[in-house]
DNA sequence: TGCATACTCTAGTAAGTCGATAGGGTAAAA
DNA sequence: TTTTACCCTATCGACTTACTAGAGTATGCA
């Protein structure tokens, strides 16, 4: 399950990838628009700051904005800054790899058997698809 | 990130398939082999009895056996049944269906979009996908 | 220059949920 | 009468979500 952290990270970044111009947002602003928590979103904002997606102003007229073009940003990136790994089960992790304690050996494993293929199809999904193709109203994926 | 309960509740799975016989197999073999914690093994074990996937017989001798045969049990029903939906957001999920509060519309909505794609990637992987495959050894999926 | 305003930033915390495990006891089959 | 499935309860820790209070800082205006 997505956590909500994710899902309002992802709801914050195509509303700031949707402005035209680079000018900041506030924060009171995305959480209006888009019904979060504006305390919550808040933190979220920070953190996808100190991890160089989004700058951020302070003082009047200040805000957040993206610091990427919003075509160069894809899901993966997104994802993996805001849920952690893609993959359901570490021991198939590319960034998060982490051996199983239970299992002597993963060549064998039923359960890595299956996950690295659902991996495989879950990070080419998010390979593929850039903030850009989200923030398209239109277009479907 | 998958529970351990599915975990654990797909190895013992694959285990029971592996036997050539139908013979009941005690959970304590089970839980020596694949490496599980013996009690959290047995919850596991009964949620999967109820839900009409394994029969158990009392007594010496006794243990807990597949009802059906392998290749007719797709990786959807085992997940949705340990793990529950298979879907990242209540709001794609078919048989766990829930309308996100925050969200005005589904439609035009970024998160719904993208996952809505993972969710048919995923399920389709996991329909074509049964115990038997996962219980053969030497076959890569 | 300096004050007020409008923002970001930081920290602490509380409630709730979930995962994992442990203990003890009952019922049925051989 | 032994073996084994079955069932109930309780705990502990970790994480998530969310709220609260305030500190720090840049900007605009007088």
């Amino acid at each position: 399950m997505l956590s909500k952290k994710t899902k309002y990270g992802i709801k914050a970044l195509v509303h700031l990838a949707r402005q035209e111009d680079r000018k900041p947002v506030q924060i009171s602003t995305i959480s209006k628009t888009e019904n979060i928590s504006q305390k919550f979103l808040e933190s979220i904002l920070l953190t996808l700051r100190k991890n160089g997606m989004l700058g951020s102003k302070k003082g009047k007229g200040g805000g957040y904005y993206l610091l990427r073009d919003p075509k160069e940003i894809p899901m993966t990136t997104v994802m993996r800054l805001l849920e952690g790994p893609i993959a359901m089960v570490p021991c198939v992790s590319l960034n998060f790899y982490e051996k199983c304690a239970d299992c002597p050996d993963e060549a064998t494993c039923a359960v890595n058997k299956i996950m690295l293929k659902v991996r495989d199809n879950t990070l080419e999904i998010f390979r593929n698809t850039t903030l850009a193709d989200l923030s398209d109203t239109h277009v479907t994926l």
